[in-house]
DNA sequence: GCGGATCAC
DNA sequence: TATGGTGATCCGC
């Protein structure tokens, strides 16, 4: 072992190396970023704080969590392997068969989405960094703000100190919800049992709309974009592929204000999954990704299926099936029936304390607002 | 069946 | 000074 100081992967003169954050991950508009910078001063924001503990909990379960499959790997024998190969190679055929190349599906996202509607009712803000949010937490951050390392989910005390020129504008849902059925009504020109994903993105269903007129999926996005933008000033995204999962990804390569269309041809999917990281995916997200990576050296889609065995050796069915159908470039194809919400809630966070009086208060007043929710 | 962890937005 | 809120799902116990 060498824990010498030679060694590339001794930190301590430079701690801020090992605290991994999410802000640090490739998201539009954030490719000129110098990452090393935004680390060490999201580090240095953050040392010492209850965050920052809760955080050091977390990485060190992690840890365990790998070790352990590191050392369900090591016990393998080889016979084992040979007997989940047998498995991976019967279920690459099972799944192989449900392939669906016959639907076009298209995976609309809004550009930066509450600063856009943002900067719609405030245009003096246009092309200045802004971030819609507080000093607690940020929501949404403009392109211009990107460019600093300013995104989603950080904190905005750390954001400041990353652009002190950054302009802070509250979050007003109102609005939002305003825009967002606004791009609904657009998108049900085109697919009436679209899905919804959230304010700001859905999946269309537009191998009708496609057939019907005589256009390629990527005409209909081109439409639909420019449709989306006169009836409501905001710019949007769009990818098109076979099934929901590949969608997403694409509508994310030519962001912002841009599209990508996978051909529905299998060898076109299999090239483009192949390179492809796996943490592009939906629901794969940090740990997972972590996991795969140092428990079984998985990086990419394409590795999904060459360690598949690993992945049945050491994984429930289900989410093995589900990494085997990603190396394969395989998704949802069918729109499910709208399902009615399962659960309801209320949360707040607060200084801690330890007065039970204190508590008690806080729990009546959000369980009063849980109530009215209800 | 429950609580914790993970994930997405 | 200061690191969110809501809903869903999965896993281990």
């Amino acid at each position: 072992m060498d824990d010498g100081e030679s060694s590339s992967t001794n930190n301590s003169s430079r701690p801020w190396e090992s605290y991994n954050t999410v802000f640090t991950n490739a998201k539009a508009g954030m490719e000129g970023v110098d990452k090393e910078k935004v680390q060490r001063i999201v580090y240095e924001m953050s040392k010492g704080s209850k965050y920052f503990q809760n955080e050091e909990r977390k990485e060190a379960l992690m840890k365990q969590k790998i070790e352990h499959m590191r050392d369900r790997c090591a016990k393998l024998s080889s016979s084992d392997l040979t007997n989940y190969q047998k498995v991976v190679d019967r279920r690459i055929l099972e799944l192989e068969a449900t392939r669906d190349l016959s639907k076009i599906w298209l995976h609309v996202d809004m550009d930066a989405f509450y600063a856009a509607v943002e900067t719609l009712s405030n245009p003096s803000l246009k092309g200045k960094p802004m971030a819609v949010g507080g000093l607690s937490m940020i929501s949404t951050a403009n392109y211009e703000a990107r460019k600093f390392g300013v995104r989603a989910a950080m904190p905005g005390f750390i954001a400041r100190k990353l652009c002190p020129d950054l302009i802070f504008v509250p979050v007003d849902f109102t609005k939002y919800t305003h825009y967002s059925d606004l791009t609904r009504k657009v998108f049900g020109n085109y697919d009436p049992n679209f899905i919804a994903g959230s304010l700001d993105e859905a999946y269309l269903d537009i191998t009708e709309v496609c057939r019907e007129r005589g256009l390629s999926g990527g005409e209909i996005a081109d439409e639909l974009r420019a449709s989306v933008h006169s009836e409501t000033g905001l710019t949007c995204s769009a990818g098109v592929a076979a099934n929901r999962l590949l969608a997403k990804v694409c509508s994310d390569i030519n962001k912002p204000n841009g599209q990508f269309v996978l051909q529905n041809d299998r060898s076109t999917v299999m090239t483009f999954i192949s390179s492809l990281p796996i943490r592009k995916i939906g629901g794969i997200g940090k740990v997972t990704e972590h996991i795969l990576k140092d428990a079984l050296g998985i990086k990419t889609c394409e590795e999904m299926v060459l360690k598949g065995s690993l992945l049945y050796a050491l994984f429930t069915q289900s989410s093995a099936d589900f990494f085997l159908s990603v190396g394969l470039g395989l998704g949802k194809t069918d729109t499910p029936q709208a399902r009615s919400r399962k659960s309801i809630s209320s949360e707040r966070t607060f200084a801690a304390t330890g007065e039970e009086r204190l508590l008690y208060s806080k729990l009546a007043e959000i369980a009063e607002m849980l109530s009215h929710d209800m």
